[in-house]
RNA sequence: GGGCGAGUGGCGGAAUUGGCAGACGCGCAGGAUUCAGGUUCCUGUGUCCGAAAGGAUGUGGGGGUUCAAGUCCCCCCUCGCCCACCA
């Protein structure tokens, strides 16, 4: 059937420009594997496999289930990042991870697995909306010719895809979803008993019951359900979702328009995207309760197989630290508590003073009148000589948030601040020590206050020396510390040059009721902890960096919240049956830009739809009218489940069928090795190591807690390909310039335009403006070289330089194996049944074990070395004997397959196979002949 | 400042568990084919000494453990990434 006749005239055009670098083709023997021959191949194969729909893997159930080939194979899940369909296409640095999950897909699959190999857009974002700005086009039309062009690329390089299960997070059909997700967490709660979301109705019914009491104490004051209004117990339960409303300082990036997650904030205190400078501005903002699972998003990390690095730096994202909480009366009003949190309780009795952010809730109330008798000039701050305490600190509070970040960061080493007025008592021995405010405590962490121990702490201890504070040592430092510094040991704590830090045993720390003194740390802070319960003055906690998640976005590129505003001001969920809450569509898509200290409050951009905005639905008490959401869903909400619709695409009843859901995320135990679920292998950059693989594990332990999927995490697997590294250049002005257009070398120097530039080594892409095209390179050399070179450079996971000139290494390689399996002149096959001599099986047998096992290991550069060295052999062979032997040609072709599936398949054809090569069994090594008989 | 990772020929890299360092490719050199260039094929290619045989030396630097170290331990240097006033 497939059978391929003999001499075929060969007249392709396509990609013509590669000849000007090689001979006229006139010269070329006419079955030579060079550009020609092998884009012809390419376009004959791919449209072949799309037509017998190869890489359909079949579900258990539903639409995408088919009876016959796979039913029966054990599953696996290879996912890829999906990427953001960006407009100028891809660059040879983006598939590298897209080949090797391609390999890998491929190799599983004829080692039997039924494999689930998709790929989906990522395609709400800011550069279309900025297109459509700047155009007035429709963000849509941009968007999906942009993944027209996009999949045309991928299905080149013969990436073998399920194309029925290709979702972008744009489609109504799928954000549609997304929505749905977003109501399963807007109604639940999050039950710290259990440790587990539940359905916000039951939260209701526990009230109702009263097996549950309200214990929001600053909204209700700890009043009874049934005493509370209907409004009253509205706000109670909202108070409790997974999602909800919340009026507190967040990113504010004039710039872009919108606010931003910390996760998108840089360090330097400016947008990740754009650059902008980010401001802390107090707006009512959707957030997200993902602090609620800080404690198992930490402790399931030591489910999975994740990097370590990974992990370490979801543990520091997380940023767990044991402590305690310790309140400290006003010595003026000891019913004004001002509360912190330490992860050095031990180091209590030498608390000399405190500290709040400027941003603390309770400053007016701590701020006395006038300043006290006999206080150094220094706490008065740098204002006016006669202000007041609370003149001083406004000035103060003014001069630390006009501060950008990277000026704190600048300032870090000097410590300012300014008196209260007001002092507080020490829960330990009752001593008055005074409170400051001061920029380096800061509000996001903790409780916005700290008691400073500045014998013991290197902030602390510097702040202490600015402002002429006693610096009361509690831990006796190690001799090595003392001798470090030049001083005998036991000098006392007003002499040393830095705080102590480390631990050593406590000191100075007795009460009447309780002694540290001879402690080790560890028992110090045990034991005072204890004592701190016991009086109620304070209690054992654990604190967490983690912050909850901004979720709205002033935008309208993005997924509408399907939630309507009362006359009461109040959000309501949609029911599931209004969903989809459809984007709707409006002349101008640009977000409000601000300038520099304008105050106002913006209008999102969705404001402009008047008539979708104001509606009058029925929710169940008659139509009312209702104002919708004019915020859309940041970027990462589609990201954050779109592998679980690769599993049921088009079911319109559910996000995914059940069944079809555990089939496909189940454990998988290819290699015997426990396996407790998920994604099998889940490949991308490290770029997402905190901000999408940590959404998306906590969306999913949500949909897991409600019972809407069968595993707590998404991803059982994570492996990171590294990145593509090209030389950059960069002009006088400091400018990255096309690095295509530069000229010269290392010895004469580069340059553009006559005008001198330097080169450096930077990841490719549109910023350092050095991206290679993919399409220039399969048009020289064919899609499969393209493939093999990004896997043979280097291992997967680490960065490597592209080198134009290595290409050449292995598109000989496919040359010479074609050329021992198919005569270059008349495109006979030189294959014979006769079996080779025992060298030649015995080095195809390693090659056959070795290169299965560097597949399973995702070693795919010493799986190309080794296939290149057995044909090295084989070249050998065909040179003394003129053909080669069957059994090499078979699994030559069968190994190569994963690598190069065009070629494979071609030479697949030629020897008479009339399946595809794709479905065929990976070749399985002799063991009588992997052992040497010496 | 803290944490993590990495340094192997002219270049990309290999050496999976402590066991012949440099697989495989690029580049380079020589040869065959060719009028020539290119292509293709063969041979060689860490460094130093040597015509060769052979010898010495060699995985960022220094020290150590071991019969044996690129691999393990200690100190130092360089580079990369992440976090960064986190109480």
């Amino acid at each position: 059937m497939h059978r391929v006749p003999s001499p075929r005239p060969i007249t392709l055009t396509f990609m013509c420009a590669a000849s000007s670098s090689s001979p006229s083709s006139s010269e070329i023997p006419p079955f030579r594997y060079a550009a020609e021959l092998a884009n012809e191949i390419e376009r004959r194969h791919q449209n072949r496999w799309e037509a017998e729909g190869v890489y359909h893997s079949p579900n258990p159930t539903g639409p995408l289930s088919a009876d016959g080939i796979a039913a029966d194979r054990p599953k696996l899940y290879v996912l890829d990042m999906f990427p953001y369909p960006s407009g100028s296409g891809l660059h040879v640095g983006h598939p590298l991870g897209y080949i090797g999950t391609d390999v890998f897909a491929r190799f599983q699959r004829m080692q039997g697995f039924n494999v689930l190999h998709a790929m989906g857009y990522d395609a709400f974002g800011l550069p279309a909306e900025q297109y459509a700005v700047q155009t007035g086009q429709h963000p849509r039309i941009t968007t999906e010719a942009n993944i027209a062009n996009m999949r045309r690329q991928f299905r080149a390089m013969g990436l073998g895809h399920d194309d029925r299960r290709s979702v972008a997070t744009t489609d109504v059909a799928f954000y549609r979803w997304t929505q749905w997700i977003f109501l399963q967490l807007f109604n639940a709660w999050f039950d710290s008993k259990t440790n587990r979301a539940r359905p916000i109705s039951e939260l209701i019914a526990a009230f109702e019951t009263g097996e549950h009491e309200p214990n929001n104490a600053s909204h209700q004051n700890g009043r009874k359900w049934s005493s509370l209004s209907g409004l009253e117990q509205r706000s109670v339960i909202d108070s409790h979702r997974l999602v909800y409303l919340d009026e507190a300082p967040v990113n504010w990036c004039p710039g872009l328009g919108t606010v931003l997650a910390n996760e998108e904030v840089t360090a330097e205190g400016r947008s990740e995207r754009g650059n902008f400078p980010v401001y802390k501005r107090p707006l009512r903002q959707w957030k997200m309760r993902i602090t609620s699972y800080a404690e198992r998003l930490l402790s399931d990390l030591d489910l999975i197989d994740w990097p370590e690095p990974i992990k370490l730096m979801q543990r520091n994202w997380i940023g767990r630290s044991e402590g305690a909480a310790v309140s400290f009366p006003l010595a003026i009003d000891p019913g004004i508590i001002i509360e912190v949190f330490t992860t050095r309780p031990d180091t209590l009795f030498g608390a000399t003073y405190m500290v709040l952010a400027p941003e603390h809730p309770l400053m007016d109330q701590i701020v006395a009148s006038e300043w006290p008798e006999n206080i150094p000039t220094s706490w008065r701050g740098v204002g006016e000589a006669g202000a007041t305490p609370a003149e001083a600190i406004a000035t103060y509070v003014r001069y630390a948030q006009s501060k950008s970040d990277v000026e704190r960061k600048v300032e870090s080493k000097v410590k300012t601040g300014v008196f209260t007025g007001a002092f507080a008592l020490n829960p330990t021995n009752g001593e008055q020590i005074p409170v400051f405010v001061a920029d380096y405590v800061l509000m996001g962490y903790g409780t916005g206050a700290i008691m400073a121990v500045p014998a013991h702490d290197t902030r602390d201890f510097e702040f202490a020396t600015a402002f002429e504070l006693a610096i009361v040592g509690v831990v006796e430092p190690t001799p090595a510390w003392f001798e470090s510094h030049d001083l005998s040991p036991g000098t006392s704590s007003a002499s040393w040059p830095e705080a102590f830090t480390g631990d050593g045993l406590a000191m100075s720390s007795a009460n009447d009721e309780v002694t540290l003194n001879g402690l080790d740390t560890p028992a110090a802070k045990s034991l005072i902890i204890e004592w701190l319960e016991k009086r109620s003055a304070g209690t054992g906690t654990i604190n967490y960096k983690l912050r909850d998640w901004l979720f709205s976005r002033q935008r309208y590129w993005g997924e509408p919240f399907p939630i309507v505003y009362d006359e009461h001001g109040l959000p309501v969920a949609l029911p599931e049956s209004m969903l989809p809450v459809e984007l709707p569509e409006i002349e101008d898509y640009a977000p409000v830009v601000l300038g520099e200290g304008d105050d106002s409050v913006p209008e999102p951009p969705l404001g402009r739809a008047s008539e979708w905005v104001n509606v009058t639905l029925d929710l169940g008490d008659g139509p009312k009218s209702y104002r919708r959401e004019l915020n859309t869903m940041p970027q990462w909400a589609g990201s954050c489940w779109y592998y679980l619709r690769y599993l049921d695409p088009t079911n319109t009843e559910a996000f995914v069928d059940p069944g079809v859901e555990k089939y496909w995320m189940q454990g998988s135990h290819a290699d015997g090795t426990p396996a407790f679920g998920g994604v099998d292998l889940y490949v991308g950059g490290v770029e997402h190591a905190v901000l999408h693989l940590l959404y998306s594990r906590f969306w999913h332990k949500v949909l897991f807690d409600l019972g809407h999927v069968s595993t707590p995490e998404p991803f059982q697997r994570l492996y990171n390909q590294g990145y593509i590294l090209a030389p950059a250049y960069i002009d006088a002005r400091g400018v990255y310039v096309p690095a295509e257009e530069v000229q010269g070398n290392v010895e004469s120097g580069f340059t553009l335009n006559g005008e001198p530039v330097t080169q450096e080594l930077g990841k490719m892409g549109k910023s350092l403006k050095n991206s290679v095209d993919p399409e220039t390179i399969y048009g020289a050399y064919g899609a499969d070289t393209l493939r093999l070179y990004e896997m043979a450079m280097g291992p997967l996971d680490a960065d490597r330089p592209w080198n134009a000139r290595d290409i050449t290494g292995v598109h000989r390689f496919l040359q010479r194996l074609w050329r021992n399996l198919v005569d270059e002149e008349t495109g006979d096959l030189r294959v014979t049944q006769e079996t080779g001599d025992i060298d030649l099986r015995r080095l195809l047998h390693r090659t056959i074990a070795g290169v299965t096992d560097d597949m399973k290991g995702l070693r795919f550069n010493t799986a190309v070395a080794k296939l290149i060295e057995l044909n090295n052999a084989l070249t050998k062979h065909v040179t003394e004997h003129g053909d080669t032997p069957v059994e090499v040609a078979t699994a030559f072709a069968l190994m190569l397959a994963p690598l190069a599936p065009h070629v494979s398949e071609e030479l697949w054809e030629r020897m008479g196979k009339k399946s595809s090569v794709v479905w065929d069994p990976f070749p399985t090594p002799d063991p009588a002949l992997l052992v040497d008989d010496e």
